[in-house]
DNA sequence: TATTGTTATACTCTATAACTATA
DNA sequence: TATAGTTATAGAGTATAACAATA
């Protein structure tokens, strides 16, 4: 295996890559939770916002309308989430006690997944990516809803 | 909306949006060509090693053997790749003419796209960028292939 | 008219297991 | 026995268009 791959010194390809690795461990310490990432960042999301819609909650983490549909469904059908109408034709979503029993050691498992990253980093590393990071995402993708 | 999202904090997800964002924006810029972020990188592999093995594309890309398949049978059938029988078990894979015109085409719209990001990041910054995203991809998987 | 939630559908990437034909 | 490529299949996330009910 010696190919050589000049993508290594493209960002996109390196921030892609890393993503994945950190993806993949959170899939791991979370996986006996049975909680997808999507699902998890939802139900986070929901412990913070009480009486959030379903529509607020795609727009902060970027999921579309139409893909919190199966989220809160099997997040409901779980009995993680409850929901209650508050015009008839959007309802406000919290979390319920065995959602919130999850949320919080879904959050303990954050806490020591991020840990493990980021103190292989160290601090100042750290901050330039907490500082970088969002500016990358702060250039337009052209394909926001609403 | 007025919703909070500590997950802002979290340099996973910072991670994942970040390279969502990038993704995008490549995705964009190569719309035209006709190939998806897995078949490019495939392409330039090939074009930076000619004669290579699918499974060596595959180590370096970090994409399992039996995914391989149907993105290289489309580059053979859009007549970008070519393959020679080498051991009657593997095949030598190079780029047709038409396939170094697209990878040369890619490549340039990749320099453009990477350039923007780049530039609003600073130079000092991307380095440090370029430093940190491989120590969080050494963090090993565990499911890695062979 | 615009918005919330929904259905249906398709695409992209990823994952696993099992098979073949070689070596 | 191990390897290269393949098949089949499933899962996860994402995308679009269109609809009903409501505001």
């Amino acid at each position: 295996m010696t190919l050589t791959n000049s993508l290594e010194g493209r960002l996109g390809y390196q921030l892609r890559r890393a993503s994945a690795v950190m993806m993949a461990d959170l899939g791991r310490e979370l996986a006996d939770l049975d909680l997808r990432p999507a699902e998890v960042t939802t139900l986070l999301v929901i412990a913070e916002n009480p009486d959030c819609s379903q529509t607020e909650v795609g727009q902060v983490l970027a999921i579309k309308r139409a893909n919190m549909v199966p989220i809160i469904s099997r997040l409901m059908d779980r009995g993680l989430v409850e929901r209650r109408r508050i015009d008839g034709r959007s309802h406000a979503l919290t979390l319920t006690d065995a959602g919130r029993t999850i949320a919080d050691e879904a959050l303990a498992r954050i806490e020591r997944h991020e840990t493990r990253f980021t103190e292989l980093l160290g601090a100042p590393d750290t901050e330039v990516l907490f500082r970088c990071l969002p500016v990358i995402r702060s250039v337009r993708s052209g394909d926001e809803e609403g």
